[in-house]
DNA sequence: ACAGGCGATGTTAGCGATAACACTGCTCCT
DNA sequence: AGGAGCAGTGTTATCGCTAACATCGCCTGT
């Protein structure tokens, strides 16, 4: 830095405020300083801007397990998001959800200084460590409790569930069962509520919730259930993997779908349509979310104040093979 | 840091002592100072640390579309095991893999004075924009050109392909058909090679690559293809996905796997267990594969020499139910 | 014509750590 | 007994920036 003012015969200072786009400089002053910045290949060291004004240009993103589909495509585009507003995103994962590791996380983040976390917060310890958390720089749940206090971006998963359960009984089918994510997540949450309040309101019987995970197996097992019941005529799965493991049950015991049977699942995973059959799913728009949750972070930090903002992403039916009306 | 001297009654040399783990610290003392962090809770500023020392806790890993499969399992896992050794993970993903983009990722990473870099390099040019880069700090490269000086980090890619080949091969088919993944890619390139070779060795014919992609709507079209020429008895798709496709189009043709058409794939995606027919893959061990790449980093952080080593990871077969012996 | 104000720049003082060197008692050797 | 050597500690300088204040012209209003 000391050479590029030397070279633009300018103080260091000088060549702090072109950097930092600084309004007080001189038009002409700032195009020498910008000349000698490239003829040296200048590179501002970041480490030192971090340590002066106490915020690196890094975002902080705590999730649990990155391989499922949502939290994986959900940091992608945290990802190029970020990369395009100028900052870097550093991940520290979790290998389980409770408050303990969440704060840890978080802790460790803080400790590089960075601008500001988001927390992928899909299960309610995760959510309550957030209560407590030192406030110094802003926070974003993705996921978190819809009743959460603070910053939040969420897909719209009760709409989710209500658009899927809605298809299939504007299909002709009397009720619809689901299978379920894993407990205590919002996503399964808001997803049961969905769908139960849907078969509610149109006079439905409420089948029980048949509780499974996220996994392709538990839909397999749960599938296995469902096609000995020859009254299901109608399934909202939790999720794309979880329809895909109830597919290959049903087909395993020579129910067809959709003839005999009609499924809707959830992410719209890239291979879902190219299921047995191509799957109907509801789409949760990731890019949305990761792009809401940068501007809330990024509002926080130029305003100071900490959000009370909750940003509700409306998932979208994408209909494809796998629903048809009711054979009898 | 001057606080917990204070309390301590040293000098925050002493403390930066005891946190650096430094021999010549008397016991006593030691343990006072740890007493006075836990005390007053103190956690070492790591800007600042980077600031001086150059390095920063952080390992920069660049890599195209961390959607896909292969990518966002190696990047959790390496995060899991960097996140072990004490260093975050900073993620600079780019759109395309030319050699521009990824020099800028690297240089981004640069600017943060990361202790290290790991590059996932699946096509050439990725790797050529590793030679010329200015070897500051480690780098590694995941999935580079197996004939690449440097430090590099790879599934055994022509060790799959064969085992796929042989293994369609000893089920009695005469000869076998390969889908293949998008030009250009080092693991495209691997899978094809171990598949002719095996080919040949076995003197079976050799039939023209189906070029695909990694999707699964590659996978359907090559698969439409294929189901209308009878001869093809074995296929061998270039990852899962792309097989999923093929298993549809077969099925939409009423060709049936495995009776008239055995498959295999390859990454063992956790729903290959749940296709239809269950999916015999080939395993690569991503985390073996990010282990690896970290040791190495680490290797060449403590020694301050580049590497020359490279490691190859012997992917697994995994047998379910998609192969069987020829009908005809 | 001159005080006041403002725009453009320079100077100085940290941010919170580590590195390098200086210092103090010991122990140990000859 | 006296100095070399070393373990244990403190002092000072420094990393590369930005913040805060100081400085210097020059324009403006009366």
């Amino acid at each position: 830095m000391t050479d590029v003012a030397r070279l633009a015969g300018v103080s260091h200072q000088t060549v702090s405020r072109v950097l930092n786009e600084h309004p007080n400089v001189r038009e002409q002053t700032r195009m020498r300083v910008l000349a000698a910045i490239a003829e040296l290949g200048y590179r501002p060291n970041r480490a030192a801007r971090a340590l002066v004004t106490g915020r690196s240009q890094l975002i902080g993103v705590v999730s649990q397990n990155s391989t499922l589909y949502g939290p994986a495509s959900l940091l992608a585009a945290f990802e190029q998001a970020a990369a395009e507003s100028g900052f870097a995103v550093s991940v520290g994962s979790v290998s389980t959800l409770d408050r303990q590791s969440i704060v840890a996380a978080v802790e460790r983040h803080l400790d590089h200084r960075v601008a500001g976390i988001v927390v992928i917060a899909p299960v309610a310890s995760t959510n309550e460590a957030l209560e407590h958390m030192p406030a110094g720089v802003p926070i974003v749940a993705i996921d978190g409790d819809p009743q959460r206090p603070g910053a939040l971006v969420t897909v719209d998963q009760v709409a989710g569930g209500r658009d899927a359960t809605r298809h299939l009984l504007d299909a002709g089918h009397r009720t619809v069962w689901h299978v379920s994510g894993p407990d205590g997540w919002f996503d399964s949450a808001g997803r049961i509520e969905g769908w139960r309040r849907t078969l509610q309101e149109a006079g439905a019987e409420v089948p029980p919730v048949m509780a499974a995970d996220w996994s392709a197996a538990a839909g397999y097992r749960a599938g296995q259930m469902l096609a000995r019941m020859p009254e299901v005529t109608a399934v909202f799965a939790a999720n794309d993997h979880l329809a895909l493991g109830i597919l290959r049950a049903l087909s395993e015991r020579g129910r067809r779908v959709p003839d005999d049977v009609s499924i809707v699942g959830f992410d719209d995973v890239p291979e879902a349509a190219y299921f047995i059959p191509p799957l109907t799913t509801i789409r949760p728009d990731f890019d949305a979310v990761a792009r809401a949750s940068l501007t809330l972070l990024l509002d926080q930090l130029r305003s100071g104040e900490p959000a009370i903002v909750r940003h509700t992403i409306a998932p979208t039916l994408v209909q494809r093979d796998s629903v048809a009306a009711p054979s009898a």
